[in-house]
RNA sequence: CGGGGCGUGGUGUAACGGCUAACAUGCAUGACUUGGGAUCAUGUGACUCCGGGUUCGAAUCCCGGCGCCCCGACCA
């Protein structure tokens, strides 16, 4: 893409109502566009972002057997009084609203309860399970202090997967799986090294939940890690006992604030039971349906990525979510050379389908070298007069600082891997 | 929901209760310039968040509302 051609333009000052680094970064540079706190509009760069990282959930998600669906927002209050989540004393949360014949509606907080009940008209045998069903979905929170930019938002996208079991053996073995592609998930999003998987409480039918906690000053949680066990306990739940039952030792372990990026949970039969999910077994006996939950906030992880992997210049975002791969800019000379040697660069690059924002702006280069450290794509590239001159292109990286200079198929080459 | 702070051109800031609300940046036009947010010129742009009050006079003081940020609580 052109990028005089994008509408949307960098700041030189942060907006005074933001403290938070995700949100001075992304709102500097052009990613976001707050409506009001706790609601963010996605801009082009940002939404690209955002596809990314639902790119990467999803491929993760697919491979442990997951079948992608797409719910409302809008709910039914019978699809919550039955686990009685309709009551605000219960969930504080919603945001409810009612049709004009004064039909009550709730604006969607969470899908377990609503999924469940879809699955009924679906499930009805042992041989109908197990499923695995999921969705990037919106959810409304009417958070009473939402916070930290995009961290912690009244409206935001949710990976919700709900797993559909047999028996406690069956949804065991998908738990692990599910826990494995978290990890899988972190590690391609490029948190990897940062992000613990955390033991948290676990509600009214296991011992445990599982979160995934990525370490950042910018957290909201505390979270107590051992470090060579690759291992957090959330604060929540730290006593002898569960210290005891995960044999980790209480000196192990460092304090560090951090960030809930997933969740993993076992929901039991809670809903199953509630909405009177059943299935009859090979020897025609009733049973509930055996639950688990399995979420990720892209929009959270996308904050978290800046909050963890941005530097004094601006973002600093991994390939795999990279709304660009290269930021090409063209430095241009008197005769025009550059310009003419830069398109023919931009039009390579876009023959390779090598992903680029090409820098075409009438602009003085140091502006546009501020505004790629700024926007944070991973690989800068630069045509000028020098670069004609030398015969090679110049190649910079974002994260490490690296120049390096290439002929172009060496360049494109290098890019395309 | 408790506590604290703050609302002034698009953005960031300034202005003792007193002159036409100032500066920077952005934006527009032109000149000059082209490897780290240059320089110059001329423009553009604000019912000082809203409503009331005090005063000869309010961006400034007082009351109410709304909005935003932070700390804490909450996060099924």
């Amino acid at each position: 893409m052109r990028q005089s051609q994008l509408f949307t333009r960098t700041r030189k000052e942060a907006p005074k109502d933001e403290v938070s680094k995700n949100a001075q970064l992304l709102i500097r540079a052009g990613y976001i566009y707050k409506e009001m706190a706790g609601v963010y509009a996605f801009l082009p760069l940002g939404l690209r972002v955002f596809n990314k990282i639902v790119g990467v959930i999803r491929e993760e998600m697919n491979d442990i057997g997951g079948q992608e669906v797409s719910l409302t927002a809008f709910q039914q209050k019978e699809t919550w009084t039955p686990t009685n989540q309709w009551d605000d004393k219960e969930v504080d949360v919603w945001f409810k609203t009612q049709l004009k014949n004064g039909t009550e509606l709730g604006l969607a907080v969470t899908h377990e309860a609503a999924l469940t009940k879809l699955m009924k008209d679906f499930v009805s045998s042992y041989r109908s399970l197990p499923q695995y069903v999921y969705q990037f979905q919106t959810k409304f929170r009417n958070e009473t202090r939402a916070k930290s930019g995009i961290m912690r938002c009244r409206e935001f996208v949710m990976k919700d997967l709900y797993s559909f079991s047999r028996t406690q053996d069956e949804h065991n073995a998908f738990y692990e799986k599910a826990k494995q592609a978290y990890e899988q998930v972190f590690k391609r999003l490029g948190i990897g090294n940062q992000t613990y998987l955390t033991f948290a409480s676990g509600g009214m039918f296991t011992k445990f939940s599982h979160e995934f906690q990525t370490v950042t000053d910018a957290g909201e949680d505390l979270i107590y890690v051992d470090e060579n066990k690759k291992l957090a306990v959330n604060k929540e739940v730290l006593n002898d006992e569960v210290l005891k039952d995960l044999g980790i030792h209480r000196a192990d372990l460092v304090e560090k604030k951090a960030v809930e990026v997933g969740n993993i949970f076992s929901l039991g039969t809670r809903f199953s039971d509630a909405l009177e999910l059943n299935f009859l077994d090979e020897k025609g006996v009733k049973k509930p349906v055996i639950m688990g939950s399995y979420g990720i906030g892209p929009a959270r992880v996308m904050g978290t990525i800046v909050e963890t992997l941005s530097d004094k210049d601006g973002i600093v975002w991994p390939e795999a979510v990279a709304p660009f791969k290269v930021h090409m800019i063209v430095v241009d000379s008197k005769d025009g050379s550059a310009r003419a040697a830069a398109d023919a660069l931009y039009a390579a690059l876009q023959k390779a389908g090598i992903e680029t924002l090409y820098d075409d702006r009438d602009l003085r280069p140091g502006e546009k070298f501020a505004d790629a450290d700024l926007i944070g794509i991973p690989y800068r590239v630069v045509v000028s007069e020098k670069t004609i001159a030398a015969g090679k292109h110049e190649m910079k990286v974002r994260a490490t600082g690296e120049v390096r200079s290439l002929a172009e198929t060496e360049l494109i080459d290098t890019l395309r891997e």
